[in-house]
Formats: structure tokens, sequence, C-alpha cells
DNA sequence: CATGAATGAGAGTTCATTCAT
DNA sequence: AATGAATGAACTCTCATTCAT
């Protein structure tokens, strides 16, 4: 007599509900982000149990639930929030004409602030990644746009004469790309992330780092 | 990066203890071992169960019991088998005053080989990294054993004047490691692994690989 | 049947409070209560929410509280509001001296359009009654209202010798009308109550209860 | 690269599964189905908590789920207990050539002390066939059974020219199945079904229904 | 009168681990 | 050495009801 009750529709389960209608509900939401943030990073996301969110964001148990419909759901917001700070940065406002090397380096130092600024959150984007298909998938499409991007300048520079033409732009933006995470992860992940760590300072780092890139490009004929 | 919250308990827990004496206690553990590998391969280490382990092993669950302490220790136990194969590549056999673009072609390849035929577990590693700090460890003192037979091999090619000389081979190896890695894991974890996933095959991802190093050794004066 | 586990507080909660002042009061009860049928068809009742309801009748959550006190007592509102035309037909306005077997012919065939109209609507009843003990007793006087009116024509056509007079007339009543009430229910509840369900008409149940009743009552012997 | 696992695979879900090997577990599922009897008695199908099950039978929570998947699945498990003693009644074993009208009689008395003793959970099995489909199925199939038996016997007295051939003997069938059914659940589930409920005693209820099923059938000719 | 965010008790369910046989 | 039933802590999620605005 009764039609089943389905559980949960569709709605591609990331993408965000539509925001809340009162101020109250506005700030309530912001809390528990704010919470599941602070939470993430103390505990690990596995770790974090949903009543240590509410219990940080001063709520209820049953109020998470009126915002987000699962962990995953609140950590994508999270992420959400910290992306605009970590795309942003990638080649700068650099004025046109300028040296090529001059270029790369402040790219390279723009990314490290940023990784470095957000390391925590990076670690566990990696590690819901390796949990979870959905932010596996995520985490490609912003490395993806990141690499495309490094795409596009090496094959500006190559157009330019100013970097060795026989390289596939795209593989090149890959690896070079990859190459820079990794340390990226490395230095500021897996170790402390102090200054020091390793024995390498922050410069240090990127000094080897814009080294490898010019060599690789092989415009080191003109500058060294 | 998360603050433990498991009590580890006693450490060393990754090592393993003394072999089962009788032929059939060898036996059932071996079983073990494998039916964990299949197990974890299928549904990854989270949502592995130990009963699943067991019935694929075709013993109670029990029986596990008595061979390991937890879903860890297996699991280290499967990394372990899996080692040698992963760990031999690198700069292998071959003959002295050979051309140095060759050996590093030769120990590309190899470490592209043993990544392929290893795919599932290196992602297998990758997750449980990132939610094991004692793997984090294992997979850090792995990746840094290949970054310092790298950094020797490029060491010896400064000597022989070989390779850009201003390099910080350390740095440098840990750069070209990190990206060799990240392209394998890219290409044979997140995509398919199917030769041809995102365009590239696996001679076409050698070939840039290749490149890349030599680049960035600088070695190209001599040789392309 | 089952000892209550649900304190029903203080009794009559069924009776419904007085009814609003303003005429907005007015239509946002009528709204609420419309809104409640449709979903409690829709779901039935234990899977609709109360929050169901105020989103069908497009009012908040708490407006709901203002009208009524429960579900249980929005369902008693549902059900009253249905009671009307369910009550109705029984022995219809049938001109005095008619045959009696016409007189029961039109008695049922009101019986059964009533239900066919009102057929989830019962089926929801029996559901809820199964449920909760005070719709049990609603349910029954219901039922016990109907039965006494047939008993009474029964006694009248025992009176005019045009029934078995052995027949004891509350019993045969109630046997009679649980029949009918029964079919009613597999007929138009359980199976869909599309016309020839289960291979039977409209008109062909019609038939057969008339059938019975005459067969029962046996005033066979002036007509078939 | 983990596949997900899907919750539940299939297996029509009241199906039971297979029982357990060891004595040990034979023990427990039927103190398990045992203590489900009782409590399903005591609440009511819906307020009955697993919980009350697993203390009712002395064992933990997560025994619960080593023989059952659900509630629904123990009650099935409860209900097929009960089946045999339910079912086996009908036309018992009479003579044959008797008079049909002990044979009847017979056989409505079987009908009426089964349910007498099987009160408590007829009344269950309605309500939870009025809030769970897989158990409306049941219960139609079962009724079904019941009335497909009493047609076959009504169809022989046609044949013997002992009854009304005017009547369709399955949508008689079903009605005076319907009648005796309803009748049965008024006296036993709804009142006390203490002799005298209602001013009834259990063989003038028994008395009334054989009248009603002989009248309807016609044979009132020989017998009375 | 209406709103809709906040509440919080309570149920179901999982699974690593133990232990009597 | 093997078995597999029993355990029970822990966690998620629901929804009727309240109440400040």
């Amino acid at each position: 007599m009764a039609a089943a009750r389905t559980g949960s529709e569709d709605a591609s389960s990331t993408v965000s509900r539509e925001l809340p209608s009162t101020q109250r509900g506005l700030r309530t939401r912001r809390a528990l982000i704010d919470a599941a943030r602070t939470v993430f990073e103390r505990f690990g996301y596995l770790d974090s149990r949903l009543i240590d969110i509410t219990v940080e964001a001063q709520c209820s148990a049953g109020t998470f639930y009126t915002y987000f419909a699962s962990k995953e759901e609140i950590f994508a917001a999270v992420m959400e929030l910290a992306r605009e700070d970590m795309m942003h940065p990638g080649m700068p406002h650099t004025p046109k004409g300028a040296d090529p090397a001059e270029v790369i380096a402040a790219s390279n130092r723009a990314y490290l602030e940023a990784y470095r600024r957000n390391a925590k959150l990076m670690g566990l984007l990696e590690q819901v990644a390796s949990i979870d298909p959905e932010f596996r998938v995520l985490r490609l499409e912003r490395a993806d746009a990141f690499v495309r991007r490094n795409a596009r300048s090496i094959e500006k520079l190559q157009k330019a004469g100013l970097a060795d033409a026989n390289l596939d732009p795209l593989l090149t933006s890959r690896a070079l790309s990859g190459m820079i995470s990794r340390l990226a992860f490395g230095y500021f992940v897996s170790r402390g992330g102090e200054d020091g760590a390793a024995g390498v300072t922050f410069d240090g780092l990127l000094d080897t780092v814009n080294r490898l890139w010019i060599n690789t490009l092989q415009f080191s004929l003109r500058r060294n």
C-alpha cells in the first residue's frame, strides 16, 4: 500500500546543498566547517568522529545533519574553502618580456609557499584520496589543472625558442609538476615542515627546484 | 600529520614473529598471506575485514591469530614478500664504461616495469601509509633507499664530468626519483594502468622520463 | 495484543482541540490535513514523517504544532474528514415494502463503492489500528456501528418471516459484515483494486456478495 | 583501486540462510527464535527492539547478527516455526461418505482451535503484514492456500449435489474463509480471546459459523 | 501565527578479538 | 593447530519536539 521509501535519491554526493537561509544557520554551518578543519588536522580524517566535530563546533550531534549528510560531505566543504588559496598562485603577474627564469622562479615560489600554508590540508587530501574514489577524482582534477597551466607556459617558452622543442609539453609538465608537488609533500607533510627539516631550508628547496626546471627545459645556453 | 589516537601499545609491532615450526603451520601462514594480498587488492586495505581473508584462505577466524596479531601485521608480511621484486631494479648490472644515457635508460625501464608489475600493491602501500604512521616510515625508508642509490649514480656522473656539477646530488636525486615514482603512480595506479591510458604508451612514458633525466643532468653536450 | 510501551499520557488524545479562530488559521489547518492524507497515502503511516507533511502543506515544521500535538492526532483528523463518506451508505433510502433482496443489493453496492473510493484510507486505518490501540478502538467502533445496523435489518427480515429465524442476528451480522469488509479489503486494498484484479470485476464481486447474503438468510424460498 | 563494497548482494531477504553447523550454534539460534516470539508477543513487533530479544535469549547484541540479518528475518523464522501447526487443520481425516455437515463442522472446529492456540501470532502477522510488504505477500499466500482448499471441498459438494451449484466455488470460499478468519481474529485477537468475550462462547461461535456455511451452501433441504 | 534551526535520546549494526571445544 | 560462536564497545544517523526570532 505504501510506496517504499527509497534512500538517497541521487544528487552527486559531494556537491553541496543549498545554503541555509538565516543568519544563524550560516553561522552554524561555518562553525561546523571550521571545527571540521581543526579536528581533521588534529586526528586525521579516519580517526575523526562526527561527534568530535560537533563538540568542537559546540552544537549537538543532530545539528550536523542539518548541514551535511556525511563526513565526506563536510570534508568536501572544508577543501572547497581552502581551494581558492591553493589555486591562485601559478605563473603570477609578471611583466611581459621578463626573463623566463625569473618567471619560473616566481611561479615556483608561489606554489611552494601556498603548499606550505596548506600543508596539513594537502596531507589530509592525500589521505582521503587514497580512501575515497570521489576525492581521488577531485585531487586528480586539481593536479591536472596545475599541470595544464604549466604545460601552456612550457609551450610558450618553446615557441619563443627558449626551451628544448623536443619535449612534449604536457608530459614534461606532468613530470615537473609531479616532481615539485612530490618534493613539497615530502618536505611540508611527511617531514615536519619546519625550516631545516632533512637539512634543507625553504630557499634551498626553491633553488633546487628552479635549477631543475631550467635544466630540464634547456635554456641554460643563454643564462645559467 | 595526525596525532595518533589508537594506542600502538608496544613498539616494533611490524616486526614479524618467529615462523611456525610444522609444515602444516607454514602452509597455513602462507595461505593467509596470499589470501590477504588478494583481498587487499580487491577491496583495499580499509574495507578488507579479517574475515574476508580467512574465508579466502579457507580457514577459520580464530586461526588468523595463530599467525598474526592484527591486520597491520599481515599487511607488513604481504609487503615483505613483495619487497624483493620491487627493490632489485635500480641501476642494474651494466658493463663498466657504458654510455651513461644507456645506463639511465636501463635503470628507468627496470623501475617502471617493476612498478607496473606491482601497481596494485604500490597503491595499497600509498593508502596504508596515509593511514598508519608505521607504514609511512616504511614507505619513506624504501623511497630513501631508492633516492640514495640514484644519488650515488648522479655523483659518479658528476665526477666523470658527465653531469652538471652544480647540482646537489641528493636533492636532485630526490626530485628525479620523486618525479618518476609520481609519474609511475599516476599511470599505473590512479589511471587504469592499461597501455595507452591518458594517451600515453609505456614506451612513450619511458622516453620522456629518460629525456628529463638527461636534460636535468645536462650531459646533452655530447649526446642528445 | 501488545503491552503498551509508549506512554499514552493523558487519555482522549484523539479528541480534537478547538478549531483556530482566524481565517488564515483555518486554511493552514486544512492544508495540513490534506497534505497529511496525501503523504500517508503515499508512504504509509509509519514511513511518513511530520516534515513530509509540512513540506507538502508548504509550511514550516513548527507550524504543525500549532494545530496538532502529534502524528496520531492529525491522522485522527484525516479519518474524521473521511468518515462521513464511509458511514452514510448502509441500508440506503429504499421505499418501504421493497423486495428485501433489492434492499440488500442496494446496501451492498453502496458499501462496496464507498470502500472503493476510500480504499487507500481503509488500508491506512488497518495499518494504524494494528499499531496504535486507540485506533484499534476506533476501527472496532466503526465496524460495530455497521454490524449493528445490519443486525437490525436482519432482525426486521426475520420478524417479517423473510429470513431464517434460527440465526442469531448479531452474530450473523458480524459474520456477514466481516465477510464483506474482508472481501472489499482483499480486492481494493491488498490487490491492486483495479477492476479485473484476481479475475473479478466489481459487478461479479457484488453478485457473489449478494448471493451469499441471500443464501445465508435463507429467503430463497420466494426468490432465488 | 579498491572495488567498492556493495551492500547486501541480493538473496531474497526472508529466506533463511543455512543453519549453524555446531550443536551450540543450533541451540543459540533456537533460543533467539523463542526469545523473539516471547518478546514480539509481549511488546508487539514495532516496539520490540533487537536488544530485548538478545537479553531474553541471554546473549549479546552482536550474536543476533550471527544468525539473522534483521528483525524481519527473525520474525520470518518465528512464523515459519508456527506454520506447521496452523496449516495442518483443514478438512481433516473424516470417513468417506460422512455427513457433509459433519465434515464442515469438524473442519471449522479445527480451524478455530488452531487460531485460538496461535492467536497472538496471528495478530502479530496482521500487524507486520500491514507494515512490511514482504509479509503482506506471505499472509496472502497462506490465506490463499486455505481458500483454495476450501474451494475444492465446496466443488466436491456441488458435484455430489449437496451444495448450491450456482455459487462460484472460489469466490464463495474466499467469502466464507474470509468470514471465519475475520470472526476468529475478532474474538481471539481484538477482544481478549477469553471464553465469553463479547458474550460469546467458543461453542456458540462455532455453531454460528457452521450454520452460516450450511445456509450459504444451501444443503439445508436434507438437514437442518 | 509562522519560522526553521537546534536538540538529544536511542536504535541498529559492524567487526576485531577471545576462548571453550 | 584449528575451529567458529560469542562478545560488546563504538559509531552513525533519525526525527519528533522545542523555542528564540
